[in-house]
DNA sequence: TTTT
DNA sequence: TTTT
C-alpha cells in the first residue's frame, strides 16, 4: 500500500551510526520541521521527526550530515513498539529514509569528528537513548 | 518547510468524532498500511498510523468511514509530547489530514450506526485511549 | 534533488507492454485522476497523467491490470522532449512508476487476454500514439 | 483522487507574473530538478518542470526568487491541451503550487528589479511563450 | 525555453 | 532528546 513521506528540515544533532552484527550500516538522526503557521502566542513552532537510513545512505549520512544541515528526506513511515523500564508499551514511528538530498550549499558541509571512509563503529557502543539496542538484520525493511 | 505524507490503508477501528469548546469538529482514527515486503518469518507486516482530520472533513470521516474502509490520505506529520500517569514523557506523532479519499467502492459505504447530519458528540464522552482530551481551539493547525 | 509525484486514478485504456532490444520490460499506460473541485459549469474534471513501468512492475502491471482500474501510483517526473511530423518540438511529461499498487477489490482484477507469463510482444509492434519507438537501454533511469 | 507532486529544484529563469481579469495573481516558472543518477554517457541530465502559483504565493514567487533559486514545490500535477499554430493539440502538464519554501539560505535572496509591493502587471503585457495568454477566472484550480 |  |  503506498507510504510515503517527504520532508525538508534540519539536523537537531549529529547522525549516530551503528552496524547490525551482519555489518549493515545504519544512521539514526533526528531533524526538526519549521511549522509553515505560528501558533497562538504568535511562535513558529516545529515537527521534530525520527529518521533512520540504512547501507551507504546511512554512511553517506553519516559522514556528511551534522547538526544544523538542511536536508530533504524521501522516505516511508514505519511505526513500532518495545517496552520502557516500567513494562510501558511505547509506541515508536519512524521515517525509513530512501532518498537525502544535502541541501546546504555552504561550502563547507563537512562532518566534524566525521567517520569517513566508511570506518566502522562497533555494536557494542553504548547509546545515551531508549531505544533498544540490538538492531537484528531481520528489521532490514529491503 | 516541507512536510508531506501520502498514505493508502484501512481504518484499524471506527473513527472518533469531538467538538472542541467552540465547536471545531475533529476525528480521529488508525489505519493500517501493509508493508510490501515480508519479514524474516515471511509474514507480511503494517504499519499503524494515527490520522486526525479537522472541521468538515472530520465530519464526512466520521460519516462515512468505519472500520475496515480503503482511504487515501494526504497531510502532514505532526509530533507532540504530553506526561502519562507516571510522569513520563511521552511521544507522539500523528497525520493531520488535509484530504481523505474514500477509496471503497463497494456500494455501501456508509457508516453503519452512522453520525449523518454532523450531529455532535459531547466533548464529555469517556475515550479508551491515552491521548489527552483537552482539545483546544489554539491546537488547530490551519 | 528530490522528485515525487503520487497518484490514485483509474487506466484510460489497457496498458502496452514493450521490451528494449536488450530484452528489458516497458509498460506504458495512462490513468485519470478526478479533481476533487467542479470547474464553473459544475463539472468534475480531470487530469490525465502517462505512467511509466519498467521490468517485473511492467509485466504485472500488463497482467493485471486494465482500462478502468483503480491503482496508486508512486514515483518520479520524467520530461522529455521530441520532433513531430512537422518538425515542432513536442516537450513530454511522464510518471516514472517505482510501485503501482491495485486498488480494485473486485473478486477478479485479472487482465482479460492477459500477458501471463511475462511473454515478450515484439519491439515491431505497431502503436498508435505519437510517442518515438525507439526505446534504448539507456533509456533505464535505473 | 491523490494528486501530490513534490520537487526541490532550481528556477530556470525569473518567474512571470501576471493578473487575471479579476485581479487574481498568477505567478509561473520552470525548475530543474537534477537526476540522482547519470546517464550511459555519465552525464548528470535533469527534468524540468512548470510550476503554476496563484494569489499571494504567486505574488510571494515573483517578490522573492528569480533564475537559479532553490526551492521546494510542493502541489498537483494539472493537466491540459490546446491549439498550436499548425492546429496540432497540444498537452501541457503543470504543476499547481500549493506551498513554495525559498530554500536558499544565501543572506540576501531577494529578487533583483523586484515587483514589491504586489504591484500589478497587466494582462496585455506580451509573453515570450506559446501558451494560452487568455487566462480565465475560471481556470482557477481553488 | 532550461538551473547549481 | 530538539534545528536556522
Amino acid at each position: 500500500m503506498l507510504n510515503r513521506v517527504i520532508l525538508v528540515g534540519r539536523l537537531t544533532r549529529d547522525p549516530e551510526l551503528r552496524y547490525t552484527p551482519s555489518g549493515v550500516a545504519i544512521a539514526r538522526f533526528s531533524i526538526a520541521v519549521n511549522r509553515n503557521y505560528t501558533n497562538a502566542q504568535g511562535e513558529r513552532e516545529a515537527d521534530f521527526l525520527n529518521i533512520v537510513a540504512w547501507r551507504g545512505l546511512a554512511e553517506n549520512c553519516a559522514n556528511y550530515l551534522s547538526k544544523g544541515s538542511l536536508v530533504g528526506v524521501d522516505g516511508r513511515l514505519q511505526t513500532g513498539k518495545y517496552e520502557n523500564q516500567e513494562g510501558r508499551t511505547v509506541y515508536t514511528t519512524d521515517v525509513v529514509a530512501e532518498d537525502v538530498r544535502f541541501l546546504d550549499t555552504k561550502g563547507s558541509g563537512e562532518r566534524s569528528g566525521g567517520n569517513a571512509g566508511g570506518g566502522r563503529k562497533s555494536i557494542d557502543d553504548p547509546f545515551a537513548d531508549d531505544v533498544p539496542i540490538d538492531i537484528k538484520d531481520e528489521d532490514l525493511p529491503f
